[in-house]
DNA sequence: TTGAAAGCGATACCAG
DNA sequence: CTGGTATCGCTTTCAA
């Protein structure tokens, strides 16, 4: 697999001797602002570029403009469906505006976090949305908010997805209106008493979700009589479920897993402990990712528009609209995983 | 939300005079290769970097050292639990390896992979990954690798995942011999005619599996009655085996989906018409993506690391191992949607 | 319009 | 070791 001696890459230097013009000439033909060329020297230099393949140098663009075409997205995990749809959105959208994404993966771990905040400010990215979860604990949270008000402050823009907890502009989801809308809709079909696999405590998220949940039982007489707190992920909404069993599923008719990708793992584990999702025990989730339309029973689940918002948080983060007007579609779906209730 | 007026970034030239060191020192004291500054000298530095909160400027760096540390990641899209494993797997690895990962989706364009590829190249990646499904029929191939060898030409890496079909360097997946495994496992299950769902032909990755799958049965006797070939989604799955369902099950004893997403909704179309997967027929896929756990029955399919995958695609890219050795570790993981059969 | 030349932020070579 | 300076690729005044 040898290679040819590799060769310098073709400049636009190149292109304006290979045009006959000159530099300056040569930069306003390829990108600068509209008509100053003359259309005969224009056509020389485009004919010129597309000869020698010239492709423009983006890193020297950038710091002759004082201005990238980057947008940093960071997630918490790449491969957690929540979280993959913002960032197809955020990446749709940036296409559409001839922005390039950069994206890494905090693992959920605060610190990371912030090293990764530093590390991508160096790409100087026009905007930074930050997708991972916020927690209520985090003790570098505030070095996060110093470091993203620095970026901010040499004309970055920060975009959270979820709350910031600080005052930076952020896509607001219906976390604690759809746990009580949902909390609503499964009073209405006849269910009474309830448990809820929360996700730790101090993730902003889930506790939203878990509280809205709680406060729309409350509101309709009906109660939450248990509450596990497992890992955020799949393995952990079936280990959460596995602790409900093992403390006694009995007088509980429906479990909330405070988002899809656990309640999947739920469901599992009511499976695999010997009993029927829905039939035995009702179960509802969050964020109706697309899988859960093909796990039996189909979930029941409250529909975020996750592709939608990570379109919105680049939009809010670059200062058009996405900010005003509609709120975000929050909807709860009712599926077969919560049949109405005799 | 108004902001403080933006000030320029701090630059080295301000670190440097807040340390009282030149340009020179102040760079080799930050990013210079090691051991070269006075210690009292690289202690004044770093202090005054932290006391501004510098962040070199990558372009400038990248432009001046003439090398970036930026990694390019083509996938077809991001959302599909196939690619953003992968992209788990490359953003994993690149991090362990200070580099930054910027990502692009073709949508399954083969025009639009082309453009990607050459806004992509104005960044001066270090690597370009491309994950996105290759067709045989590709009109634009040969532009792309056109333009793929120009990059490697200027010092660019290149790794495909799957086929390039060209001479670039590729981790190989062993679609043909996992397809044929599986057909081989089934048999062995009691299976002995079957049906398959393809994905549009010409889709290499999708051509590969079913050639293998076909292979694998005749060497056993057994036969491959019918193909359908929908698209390459869930959605596509789903309506493939609409179809088969349309055209009369009777006689078929298992259906192969060539890839797990399709698998998936193939299952619940055959819920849909009032049939039990696993029972009135069986069901495999391809892939092993997690969420064939969760779902009823579970999923027999072949398993692919994918992360794995996408960390060794970019240690190929960059020249360390990955290459050498160890094979993937593809195998068939048979679970409840393929019973043994009487 | 066009071209010459001054940056942009950082690196690295060359003297001292 | 340290500092001065040319240089990287491109944009953008400023004159002509």
């Amino acid at each position: 697999m040898e290679r040819d001696p590799v060769r310098a890459a073709v400049t636009l230097h190149d292109v304006a001797r290979e045009a006959g013009v000159s530099l300056a000439t040569a930069s306003r033909a390829l990108n600068g602002s509209t008509r100053k060329v003359n259309d005969a020297y224009r056509e020389r230099v485009l004919a010129a570029a597309a000869r020698l393949n010239y492709s423009p140098n983006l890193s020297a663009q950038a710091i002759a403009r004082g201005t990238t075409t980057t947008v940093a997205l960071l997630v918490a995990d790449i491969a957690d469906p929540y979280f993959s749809q913002i960032a197809a959105g955020v990446v749709r959208e940036a296409d559409s505006q001839g922005l390039i994404v950069t994206m890494a993966a905090t693992e959920r771990d605060a610190e990371r976090e912030l090293e990764l905040v530093r590390a991508l400010r160096g790409q100087r990215p026009r905007v930074m949305i930050l997708a991972a979860s916020r927690r209520d604990d985090d003790p570098s949270a505030e070095a996060l908010a110093a470091e993203l008000a620095a970026y901010e402050s040499t004309g970055g823009r920060v975009a959270f997805i979820s709350e910031s907890g600080a005052a930076f502009r952020e896509v607001r989801l219906e976390n604690r209106a759809g746990g009580e809308a949902l909390a609503r809709a499964l009073v209405a079909l006849g269910y009474r008493s309830f448990a809820a696999i929360g996700g730790a405590e101090g993730i902003r998220t889930a506790d939203d979700r878990l509280a809205g949940f709680r406060a729309g039982l409350e509101s309709e007489g009906a109660t939450l009589d248990r509450v596990v707190r497992p890992d955020f992920t799949r393995d952990g909404g079936y280990a959460g479920m596995q602790q409900l069993i093992a403390d006694g599923l009995e007088g509980i008719e429906a479990v909330f897993a405070v988002n899809d990708v656990m309640a999947v793992g739920a469901m599992s584990a009511l499976r695999d402990g010997g009993l029927v999702p829905g039939v035995d025990v009702a179960v509802a989730g969050f964020d109706d990712i697309p899988t859960v339309r093909d796990v039996t029973p189909a979930l029941t689940t409250v529909r975020l528009p996750l592709e939608e918002i990570g379109r919105r948080a680049l939009q809010l983060a670059l200062g058009e609209a996405g900010d005003d007007g509609t709120p975000l579609a929050t909807e709860v779906v009712v599926r077969a995983s919560t049949p109405a209730r005799g």
